[in-house]
DNA sequence: ACCACAGTATGGTCAGACCATATCGAACCA
DNA sequence: TGGTTCGATATGGTCTGACCATACTGTGGT
């Protein structure tokens, strides 16, 4: 017997629909950040589908970053939009890297790209770096390696949003985040933290002097400094 | 009457402790890509909680790449451990881009940055760049705008591949994905290919003669060539 | 050796209930 | 008039139990 009719080579499940549906809506009704969503009741009886099926979407799209729900009720209440890449790529790097798919020198090599990248195009723009500083102050004030990975960290990712790219900076943060135990290990097998200083000090200077290339060599030979053992 | 106990200032959900524990049991009973996942029905009565949580944290770890589900019986069935890292960073482009807290602008430079990085590591590195030729010819190949960017997009993400960096080559393919429309646009508009084809050449030459600093400056005017409009 | 078919484990979906929380609003009191 | 209290209500969070669709497993017959 001939068969005639197509057979669907991936099933789509009921939560893809809403989610397909809710995309949707926010790109015909142009909604953006800090709108709400309907409420899940009313959006499982607009679109006929139950209230798992609903939820499960809002799942995914807490997960990505995109809403954010609040119980109770008022004008906060409820799923709202937002803008929050950051918390999912970090859940993103640090469950690759549990699975060992992901190893901790693409993380750091990565990291590398985009800090030289960051510290250039910081430099060229002429960036405010004052968050830098005050990073760096925190570095000085700083009694355990917690707390100067803590700092350390700060003055990265500060370099990063002085890209002035949300992108770039969204990702830093999340490399970070990611590889903060790693940090703090490499901290305290260092021991003394003053030529990690000498090297914030020159990247700082060479991004007020707008020295782009001067920047990248100090960043580059940082990272060299911090994590001698990954280098050739 | 005085208060001596905490209240917890951020509630946990279920689903998050669930969450928890299986990432606890992922890194402490070693599970890697390929190992299933214990059923829904029975995580849910192993860890004393409704199967509707169970899911909800199924749905985070697939979102997140980290989970294939399928349904059926036998060893494929369940929920597998998997490394898919592409499509959770192609949703979470497409998403915020959809929501304007992502600009295009931002997307090309950061795949500006890793084209350059990868095309100077695989240089480096003397990478097999046969995937690379392969996608020159298809985009000769090509009869429409849509076809040459698909071909394109292959050959971008070869160097990526080449680099030998999978979380690059991941950031690589969801940047490409989430661009595509605007790419095909920006060929349509182009109309004349053949400087891009020179460009692809000289990008690949450089690759198979080693030479980095040649790369970063193929890739670099490459992609001036490619987008004008967004050059300074 | 092959094949047909019932059994079963799996995820997918649904309906309905109840809980916790936060706001709203009306009634009440000062 | 102003404040306070307390019930109503809207919201997400959770659970239960049912049923469906799918795809393998094993059994029994040929």
């Amino acid at each position: 017997m001939e068969d005639t009719g197509w057979r669907p080579v991936k099933r789509t499940r009921t939560f893809e629909d809403v989610l397909a549906q809710i995309e949707r809506r926010i790109a015909e009704d142009g909604l953006t950040v800090g709108d709400r969503l309907p409420a899940e009741r009313q959006l499982a009886e607009q679109l006929g589908v139950s209230r798992s099926s609903v939820r499960e979407a809002m799942r995914v799209l807490e997960t990505l970053g995109v809403v954010s729900s609040q119980v109770g009720r008022g004008p906060d209440a409820g799923a709202v939009l937002t803008s929050r890449p950051d918390s999912a790529l970090t859940d993103l790097l640090r469950l690759h890297l549990g699975l060992a798919s992901l190893e901790m020198r693409e993380v750091i090599d990565t990291r590398h790209m985009i800090e030289q990248w960051a510290a250039a195009q910081a430099a060229a723009a002429g960036a405010d770096t004052s968050a830098l500083a005050a990073a760096l102050a925190g570095m000085d004030g700083a009694r355990t390696a917690e707390e100067f990975v803590e700092h350390d960290t700060a003055f990265h990712c500060a370099i990063a949003d002085a890209s002035g790219n949300r992108l770039i900076a969204a990702i830093m943060r999340s490399l970070r985040d990611s590889m903060r135990r790693y940090s703090v290990e490499a901290v305290q097998r260092l021991g003394d933290t003053s030529i990690l200083r000498a090297d914030h000090v020159r990247i700082l200077e060479a991004i007020e002097r707008g020295e782009a290339d001067e920047a990248i060599r100090a960043v580059s030979e940082h990272l060299a400094h911090a994590y001698p053992s990954l280098f050739r």
